[in-house]
DNA sequence: AACCAAGGTGACGTTAACGTCAACTAAGTT
DNA sequence: AACTTAGTTGACGTTAACGTCACCTTGGTT
């Protein structure tokens, strides 16, 4: 393949980058969540792309569906120019939170646990 | 069926109380996440049984995966009386906890990125 | 005795998120 | 020209976490 000149990738190049497979990266965007440029067939990334396969795998790592990180990413995209387009968003926006907010919660439970089941064993020791 | 007596619940109630059904409860157990006791063939939920399907839910949400959870709900069974128990118990727990620090910050991350989207939304009104 | 609702056990179906070929194409290399 | 190296598109396989039957059993109720 040519080299591609500027801050572009190819899907390979961008997968190491990002680690995961080029078959990872063609399944995202088949669910929409990627929508790359092509030099012919060939797919090409760019700063942009590599963002959103950031949002995308930081999604993945809180737990969240690709459909779920699909609407998340369209939050982004979402035009603030029209009325009910902003009422729409902030009230997805709010809804993440709220998710969010809860999902902290939770995780400062399980590290109250865990750091009492640390300290029962630290005293058998 | 018999009403139970005492601080104990049938299948069905335990899944109402906790939200689920009762197919996901035998589910659970069948991957030995609950051993609850019979009564002849009829499962029997107790307050302990109860704590451990709270635990379930809590590491779903948090996008464990149910061997995950299998292990985790391990580090509160594990004798502590064993030295070498001890060692391994410290490292699970400290790992664990690793992941879960990661994962708030990867939560706050999207919470800030969230108030920035909130905000010009709100600047466009 | 007849019945029925709650519970039990397989067994198969389903969705999500990729992995794994297989077969083909386009672009440099030798 | 023959070969090799990405890259592309189906198509089928796989694992996790249940849902959905279908069929059987048991303990109260009428």
């Amino acid at each position: 393949m040519t080299t591609l000149i500027g801050d572009v990738l190819t899907i390979t190049e961008l997968a190491r980058e990002a680690g995961v497979t080029a078959r990872a990266i063609r399944f995202y965007e088949s669910k929409g969540l990627l929508i790359p440029r092509r030099a012919g067939t060939t797919r090409i990334y760019t700063h942009r792309e590599r963002g959103r396969l950031q949002l995308i795998l930081r999604g993945k790592r809180l737990g969240f569906t690709l459909t779920d990180i699909g609407e998340y990413l369209d939050l982004y995209d979402a035009d603030p120019t029209q009325h009910d387009q902003i009422v729409l968003l902030l009230d997805k926006v709010n809804n993440r939170i709220g998710e969010l907010e809860s999902q902290k919660a939770d995780i400062d439970d399980t590290l109250k646990e865990l750091s009492s089941v640390r300290a029962q064993a630290l005293a058998a020791m």
